[in-house]
RNA sequence: AGAACUAUAGCUCAGUUGGUUAGAGCACCACCUUGACAUGGUGGGGGUCGGCGGUUCGAGUCCGCCUAGUUCUACCA
């Protein structure tokens, strides 16, 4: 073995060999565990985010395979609608100067597949190269065919229920994209912005209390005013009761429009009235149903004013009444540049009554990042209130747990106050809607235009026409744990792993992703689709700042795993940027926090971050730092095994069950085993992977290595040490280590199948891979408290005499005497058991009892309870040093004896609290207060000399 | 505006149902290349547990208020 811990040697095959073994597959033995993937954008590559929740599956499921379940992780992608489209649309622009409308839809969309096909596996290949151990041959995309199937079966019965319908609806419109979205894809930013207040005339001369014959609307959209249907006050506002039911003459436009009285009102906020714009914003939306308003649209679906409005009464049909011209020197205008000569012209009319400044929230597309426009279109919408009970009861009942707990209070809130869901998108790129209309708009909804007819039994020669709409991704997401196990049949796999165990997710995507998944789920196979949710943070940068590509400060998962040169994480992160200006402050932000670049740190030592980040917070500060501590534990994993080799290969080691006689060491690392693995259960089954990180981190470094692999050399070189003892030795020595492997594996796969190969022989164990190995088990009679209390007192013993050398600078390699100072029978028992070890780790010349009355020499001194330790140092005594570490001790002694004291002294204390814990207190105050005695004692020898 | 989460050593974080002298890693200081490992070893320094109040014999831990940060939801035109 290399003498340090090389990852790329050791991560390059592996991988492969466990995939053509089929070891990833369910081995159809044991009960089932499943895990889905949450799937990934098709157009994605993997981030950090993904590489930490994968981390933490791949563990959940090599820890489950391991345990002899039937295990089946699956993974796939999702065809993330608009971002492909883009991504595609963007390309052939580029490419061959063509719009998708040159190509027209059936030739644009074989192109996203085309696409697809090259580089839509990016994120697959990396997944590989985070050791995710997936079932391959299960892979799924929401856009294959099987998948649609399952697609158009749940739309189609829910259309026949009566829970999707269609309608003419305000909804969020994205100029740019020309699609709707969901509120969920919206972002509202803060912006500031103006209050423009318009004076609107009364018609038929009627005046406002104080005489004046207009009143004042103010609004944050001055362009909407084209498509005002009324002008609403609180009917509570003495200032305009007795014009309620009175008109006002529209400027610009000269429609008439009521005024109305609506509690959405609020009299104390601008001049008390406001402009009703039913058709483009959702508040004046619900003003507009309740007051029978017709809505007035004036946008077309650029968000440029139209030449004609489109009128539609409150129930949604065409309104042919009212008079739909808009003032020609609009037409055309985009809504921004309309604001702004709407403005100059109510301005020039005199009817500009003042601008103030004014903070809002303006919503954003988070894909297209233009403003959303509130704008009245048809759509499809899934009714989600009948949906949503069981879906709430689910989660009530405990069918599904959500880890931690408090994220059940996020979906509780969100599920409680749900809105009809959108799933209609003006997109080519998704499962197109399965509907069909006549010339009279009349809708059949059908697998197929065939079916159809005959489901409505229609003639053949009606022409229908198949709706252009696509579905929104995420309703087919919502499917992902039965779509993908082959539903509306029912499989074998269907039976077999639905519901799935565990679904590990972030918290921002409860609402889009996992509540609609547990309402889809319900609803058609009345299971759950998962029993457990695991909800882990996100993962942020150093200063706790969310990674995006336009902060510039995204790492990719394998250039922490590969390394990469700063001049390559540069470029890498400053090219092919949306907003090249910030180029330069990120290249400077880049050089800052990576002066070197970045080390290759192995998957290992990335994977071991991740989980050992992977606490109960909601944001996880990524820290190099701690990763490469990590890595350094691989180091200490490699050498500890490299130690065990050459210390047991082609040596006897007792695998044929021979005699041996165990070493109180050995009992004790045996036992500290059996604890160890039993915390790990634990630590796995709450899904506390940093404890989990962690109790394998000191028990490898802090216990095996520290103490074990130390204690063990004495017996190693000693030529006299007997057979049994030396494989006694040898068998525990390389037993422990392969079930550290074992215990790791899952957290750490390479490393551990790399050693595990050369040591299992060692252990008797056999076997191809460490991956289907039993997961080690803690056995209770392993467990020996004689042993594990006799060799803490060994380390007690060890820690005070290097206490003693290293503060009075005696040199390391200086052998010296010790002398014991009022030990028990005890002590005496465990100094013989041990005086080998001491001796030889603690570079002892000899070790004995100070004898009653027998005077000490000059000394330093230690304590190990009521023992003392002493070093003398005849001729060599620093006594300065020795006394001030002496009054160092006895400080901090004296500060607890005082505290203890006062405790004590608390008729409180001693009359309410437990017993035991009294009494506790009392035995640390004696025994503190005599350790206090000897060190004085010591003290005042050593100023005499 | 409402809600949630967070606040513990210079940094990143643990700290179970209240009860050892509040821990780890990194960083820092000193010493050490000894036959697994300098990606190492040994010793050491460093914290009024965000602030104020309360409950309790006892609070990092429970309750209230405040401050700061993050996020979500809803928004007044």
């Amino acid at each position: 073995m290399d003498k340090t811990y090389q990852p790329h040697e050791i991560e390059r095959t592996w991988y492969d060999k466990w995939e053509q073994s089929g070891y990833f597959k369910p081995s159809g033995q044991g009960d089932a565990y499943s895990i889905m993937i949450p799937p990934p954008n098709v157009t994605g590559s993997l981030h950090m985010g993904h590489a930490f929740q994968d981390t933490i599956m791949d563990s959940l499921i090599r820890h489950q395979r391991m345990l002899g379940k039937n295990t089946l992780w699956q993974a796939g992608t999702d065809h993330a609608g608009i971002a492909t489209q883009m991504l595609v649309e963007r390309k052939v622009a580029a490419e061959e100067g063509k719009t998708r409308h040159d190509l027209g839809r059936d030739a644009f969309i074989d192109k996203i597949w085309e696409w697809k096909e090259e580089s839509g596996g990016t994120i697959t290949r990396q997944l590989r190269r985070m050791g995710s151990s997936i079932d391959w041959s299960r892979e799924r995309f929401t856009m294959d065919e099987g998948f649609y199937k399952a697609v158009q079966e749940v739309f189609i019965r829910l259309y026949d229920d009566k829970l999707i319908y269609r309608g003419k609806r305000l909804v969020n419109w994205d100029c740019k994209l020309h699609t709707a979205i969901s509120d969920l894809e919206v972002e509202n930013k803060d912006q500031s912005g103006h209050l423009w207040h318009f004076r609107y005339p009364l018609a038929d001369g009627a005046k406002t209390a104080d005489g004046k014959d207009y009143i004042v609307v103010a609004t944050t959209r001055p362009e909407t005013m084209l498509g005002d249907t009324a002008v609403a006050v609180n009917p509570t506002d003495s200032r305009y009761t007795h014009l309620i039911g009175q008109y006002v003459e529209l400027p610009l436009v000269g429609r008439r429009i009521p005024i109305i009285a609506d509690d959405y009102v609020e009299a104390d906020f601008g001049s008390g009235c406001v402009k009703i714009t039913p058709a483009h914003d959702f508040n004046d939306y619900e003003v507009g149903k309740r007051h029978q308003l017709p809505m007035i649209n004036i946008l077309d679906p650029n968000g440029a004013i139209l030449t004609r409005a489109e009128i539609y009464n409150t129930d949604g049909t065409a309104n042919s009444e009212l008079d739909d011209r808009l003032p020609e020197n609009y037409l055309g205008l985009d809504r921004f540049d309309a604001r702004k000569h709407i403005v100059a012209e109510f301005e020039d009319k005199g009817l500009l009554e003042k601008i103030e400044d004014h903070a809002l929230k303006v919503p954003y597309g988070d894909r297209s990042g233009v403003v959303i426009e509130p704008l009245l279109t048809d759509q499809w919408f899934v009714a989600v209130a009948d949906l949503a009970k069981p879906a709430i009861e689910a989660v009530e009942n405990g069918d599904i747990q959500f880890v931690p707990k408090q994220y059940e209070n996020m979906y509780f809130a969100w599920m409680r106050d749900l809105q009809d869901w959108c799933i209609s998108r003006q997109l080519w790129w998704g499962h197109r809607i399965p509907a069909w209309y006549d010339d009279c708009g009349n809708v059949y909804v059908a697998r197929t235009e065939a079916e159809a007819r005959e489901k409505y039994k229609l003639s053949h020669d009606l022409p229908l026409n198949q709706d252009n709409d696509v579905l929104d991704t995420w309703f087919s997401s919502a499917l992902w744990t039965f779509g993908t196990l082959g539903w509306p049949e029912e499989t074998d796999e269907l039976k077999t792993f639905h519901p799935s165990s565990v679904l590990v997710t972030g918290f921002d995507i409860i609402f889009f992703w996992v509540a609609r998944m547990i309402m889809f789920t319900l609803k058609f196979t009345d299971q759950v689709p998962f029993k457990k949710v695991y909800v882990h943070g996100l993962v942020r940068d150093q200063d706790g700042q969310k990674m995006s590509k336009s902060k510039g400060n995204v790492l990719d998962p394998l250039d922490l795993i590969d390394g990469i040169e700063l001049e390559t994480l540069v470029s890498k992160r400053t090219g092919n940027m949306m907003q090249p200006q910030l180029a330069k402050k990120i290249e400077n932000q880049t050089r800052k926090h990576f002066p070197e670049g970045i080390d290759a740190y192995g998957t290992d030592a990335l994977r071991f971050t991740f989980l050992s980040l992977a606490s109960t917070g909601r944001d996880i500060k990524f820290d190099m730092n701690r990763m490469e501590g990590y890595r350094n534990f691989c180091n200490k994993l490699w050498n500890a095994a490299r130690y065990v080799l050459m210390n047991t290969e082609e040596q006897d080691c007792g695998v044929h069950g021979e005699a041996v006689e165990l070493t109180l060491a050995d009992r004790w690392i045996i036992s500290r085993l059996q604890e160890t693995e039993a915390q790990i259960d634990k630590h796995f089954a709450e899904y506390r992977f940093d404890l989990l990180a962690n109790t394998l981190y000191e028990f490898v470094w802090n216990e095996y290595c520290d103490w074990y692999l130390e204690l063990s050399k004495p017996v190693l070189w000693d030529e006299q040490a007997s057979p049994e003892r030396l494989r006694g030795t040898r068998r525990t020595l390389v037993r422990v280590l392969e079930a550290i492997l074992r215990l790791a594996h899952p957290l750490m796969p390479y490393i551990t199948e790399e050693i595990w190969q050369k040591v299992a022989p060692l252990a008797g164990k056999q076997g191809d891979t460490i991956m289907l190995q039993a997961y080690p088990q803690a056995e209770a009679d392993k467990i020996d408290p004689q042993a594990n209390a006799d060799i803490e007192w060994l380390k007690a013993v060890m820690l005070a005499i290097r206490s003693i050398r290293g503060e009075m600078n005696l040199s390391p390699a200086k052998e010296i005497k010790v002398l014991l100072r009022n030990a028990s029978i005890e002590d005496q028992r465990r100094l013989e058991e041990t005086r080998i070890l001491l001796n030889k780790l603690a570079k002892l010349e000899q070790i004995g009892l100070l004898a009653e009355g027998e005077e000490a020499p000059m000394s330093a001194t230690g304590l190990v309870s009521q023992m003392e330790i002493l070093v003398p140092m005849a001729g060599i005594i620093d006594k300065d040093a020795e006394l001030a570490r002496l009054q160092k001790e006895l400080d901090k002694l004296d500060k607890e004896i005082s505290r203890l004291d006062g405790k004590l002294s608390n008729p409180g204390f001693v009359s309410k609290a437990p017993a035991d814990v009294v009494e506790k207190e009392r035995a640390k105050l004696r025994e503190m207060q005599s350790a206090a005695a000897r060190l004085r004692d010591q003290q005042q020898r050593i100023a005499s000399i």
